[in-house]
RNA sequence: CGGGGAGUAGUUCAGAUGGCUAGAACGCUGCGUUUGGGACGCAGAGGCCGCAGGUUCAAGUCCUGUCUCCCCGACCA
């Protein structure tokens, strides 16, 4: 591609950008945006699209086939699963005018992922226990209602994924396929280039599934999520779920004489903290949840929050909300922001977090309006209940319960999730199928995402340095950069080559502006970031061939002109 | 969904308390000089001041409404 050719240009730094994979891929000409979380992939930027994709779908032909469904689909589908009322980002599509509404006024799903459309049309067509078990994917543009897009192609309002679905006669055929698609996913990042910083992490099932779901998380400073690794296990857990066990302070050896304080208005931990004079992790936080089991008290330690998905496991609940004003008024007989341990009415069941367990002369709320309880003590003041539970968020510096070690704690961009939905829309669909028995059966379903778009927002967050990008051989767009200074004698000779190597299949960029600067050339190249840069010019052939230098590496060698491929080649395998 | 900021040239911005025949830089066009790390001179083109109402002799500037964008937080299958 010769350059003066090419949909987009580089520009120079404007203005103040979010992060620097925006900065690099807007001034770079590799996307430009349209509206919040909506951007045209110009040419050099969907080449590195079409590149992901070519890998994706490579592993993906592994293990599945690939079909593509609608964009848009009647609200039915949604509404079959019950998705329909309950997603919050869906996005629906209708007739814009009077005239079109005429035509047509139905409206329709515009798809934010799949499992409500492949459902029902894997319901069509396999339906025998010989035709599974089987897996179909598709690469597509979806559709969220983000309500806050950010950070460039990390979050959009529409985004490239692809999604494969996996339908299965069997939980645990599911289970192994399940970890099929895992290594497939892993030779994926490996081959983008980012397998060494991508973690297998355990995740909310969120609406999905009862169980874990997996997130494939590759580190990164700008990352949204915050990950908690064991070193010793490489077990990684999102902050959403990670088991936590909490680092215990000294506690003093004697017990004092409890004692109820007044402190008007004094709500809060820091508050309470201040007013106190005592420490965060001596005093103890009561929220009051409602649930449809009826009324949920939990206590963490003061330098904590209740984590609420935990909390719905260990009660064994589907909705948990915070109770409303009225309720922590009847549950406590105290006013919002007094609730505590002591005195709690029978009716109501009580969570405790561990962290709370060995605590001496502990701080918590009074049960009445402007009090709270000092030096409280289990047995003494307090029932020591027979059980505490892990029901707090993780913090950084919190051991791993299991191994007992400090978890090494990063933030990281989600690229992929897998999720073993088992029968949740199969089910909603009616989707059976008929063993050799003869019987009908249920049929188990996983989900497995890939978000491509975001993908190239993550690695060109990771691979740049101070003037561009610096992309990973595979995914780069073109595998040379040529740029030609000096004479129009040099310009024949760049041509020379530039022909011999596209017939060589050398994809090659070819900067051939005769009215740029020297420095403009350069400068845009490193912004770009291709791999190889040649360079051709008098003083190169006047020296006898053209230099030849990789983007990550200063160092810029000769080339005898009848050497370039080979060299190229060389440099291409080295990097 | 809560809080904050901003819409003026292709882009980034400046245009107190109304007086504008609306500016700058970058980019763009032409001519010339340059050409090894974002060159220089000269000459130019380019604007419904987001949109709709209102106040006023006069509105980019004030008021009301509306749309959009950006940032922080909450949320995120």
């Amino acid at each position: 591609m010769k350059y003066t050719k090419m949909f987009g240009k580089t520009s120079k730094a404007d203005k103040k950008y979010e992060s620097r994979s925006v900065e690099y891929l807007v001034r770079g000409g590799f996307v430009d945006q349209v509206m919040a979380g909506g951007y045209t992939f110009l040419p050099l930027g969907l080449r590195v699209m079409h590149k992901i994709e070519g890998i994706v779908r490579d592993e993906m032909d592994k293990i599945g086939s690939e079909l593509l469904m609608p964009a848009i689909v009647p609200t039915e589908f949604w509404k079959q699963t019950g998705r329909f009322d309950s997603i919050d980002v869906l996005f629906k599509v209708v007739g814009a005018n009077e005239v079109s509404l005429a035509r047509n006024n139905a409206e329709y799903v515009l798809n934010p992922t799949h499992e409500d459309v492949i459902a029902p049309t894997a319901k069509k067509f396999n339906q025998s226990y010989k035709d599974f078990p089987f897996a179909v994917y598709q690469i597509q543009t979806k559709f969220r209602n983000e309500v806050r897009p950010k950070t460039g192609l990390l979050r959009t309002r529409e985004f490239r994924m692809k999604d494969l679905y996996s339908f299965h006669t069997s939980a645990e055929d599911l289970k192994a396929y399940y970890e099929v698609a895992r290594e497939a996913y892993t030779n994926v990042y490996k081959r983008l280039g980012i397998g060494d910083d991508t973690y297998y992490t355990a995740a909310s099932g969120g609406d999905f599934t009862e169980d874990f779901s997996h997130e494939f998380q590759t580190r990164l400073e700008t990352g949204e999520d915050l990950v908690f690794r064991s070193q010793s296990t490489n077990e990684c857990f999102n902050k959403e779920i990670a088991p936590s066990k909490a680092v215990m302070y000294e506690q003093d050896s004697q017990m004092k004489e409890m004692e109820e304080v007044f402190g008007e208005g004094i709500i809060g931990v820091d508050d309470l903290c201040k007013f106190m004079g005592i420490k965060p992790h001596q005093t103890t936080k009561t929220l009051i949840f409602q649930s449809e089991k009826g009324v949920i008290v939990a206590a963490v330690r003061g330098d904590y929050d209740v984590n609420e998905l935990k909390l719905k496991k260990v009660a064994g609940v589907k909705k948990l909300e915070l109770a409303t004003e009225d309720t922590v008024e009847k549950v406590t007989g105290a006013k919002l922001g007094y609730a505590g341990i002591v005195n709690l009415p029978g009716d109501v069941m009580v969570f405790l977090d561990d962290s709370i367990e060995n605590l001496v002369n502990f701080e918590t709320g009074g049960n009445k309006t402007h009090y709270h309880m000092a030096n409280v003590n289990w047995g003494r003041d307090v029932q020591k209940p027979e059980k505490f539970y892990d029901i707090k968020i993780a913090k950084e510096g919190d051991l791993y319960p299991v191994t007992n070690e400090v978890y090494e704690v990063f933030k990281a961009s989600e690229v992929g999730n897998i999720f073993p939905l088992n029968t949740k829309f199969t089910d909603a669909v009616g989707y059976t199928f008929t063993d050799v028995d003869g019987k009908q059966k249920q049929v188990y379903m996983g989900s497995y995402g890939i978000g491509i778009s975001r993908l190239i927002g993550v690695i060109a967050e990771k691979f740049n340095d101070e003037f561009g990008i610096v992309w990973p051989i595979n995914i780069a767009p073109f595998q040379v950069h040529m740029l030609t200074l000096g004479s129009d004698s040099a310009y024949a000779k760049a041509e020379e080559i530039y022909k011999m190597l596209q017939e060589k299949g050398v994809e090659v960029l070819w900067d051939d502006r005769k009215g740029a600067s020297a420095g403009e050339k350069f400068s845009d190249a490193d912004l770009i970031g291709i791999p190889v840069r040649v360079l051709v010019s008098d003083k190169s052939l006047e020296k006898g061939g053209v230099e030849i230098k990789a983007r990550k590496s200063k160092e810029v060698q000769l080339i005898e002109l009848d050497k370039v491929l080979d060299s190229i080649t060389a440099m291409l395998k080295a990097s």
